[in-house]
DNA sequence: CTTTTGACGCGTA
DNA sequence: CTACGCGCCAAAA
């Protein structure tokens, strides 16, 4: 990690630091998106969310697979395999996927109201 | 150092 | 519902 000063001090916690702590608040069961977190982690871009996400490793304690779009449906790079691969975990947690693969922000998003 | 792209969001037409 | 454009920042080339 890089120790890069910014002209935005943060309270010692770096930027994705709080993004991956936001997505760890997401309860079971639930789905949050990138925007919504952003705003809860002040970030200064909803990208820079899905940044974070994306430089995730494999094995992170961090559930990425909780974050969607706010479309309701899950994006990741070039829509490869891995939308499959997330959708399964989802189910499994008890989330459901309407068609085209599209959740419900309406019951799922997080946090409520 | 510059330029391009990117797991996005939202307003407006 | 789709389509277009703008804004925001970081990492990679």
């Amino acid at each position: 990690m890089r120790m890069k000063k910014t002209k935005s001090p943060d309270s010692g916690a770096t930027l994705y630091s709080r993004i991956y702590a936001a997505v760890r608040k997401i309860p079971k069961g639930r789905v949050s998106t990138y925007g919504r977190i952003a705003r809860l982690v002040k970030a200064p871009g909803p990208r820079v969310v899905g940044y974070a996400m994306a430089a995730l490793p494999e094995g992170s304690s961090v559930p990425w697979q909780r974050v969607v779009n706010h479309k309701g449906e899950i994006s990741l790079r070039k829509g490869g395999s891995g939308e499959i691969r997330q959708r399964r975990l989802l189910e499994a947690e008890g989330v459901e996927f309407k068609l085209r693969g599209r959740i419900n922000l309406k019951i799922y998003g997080w946090p409520d109201p």
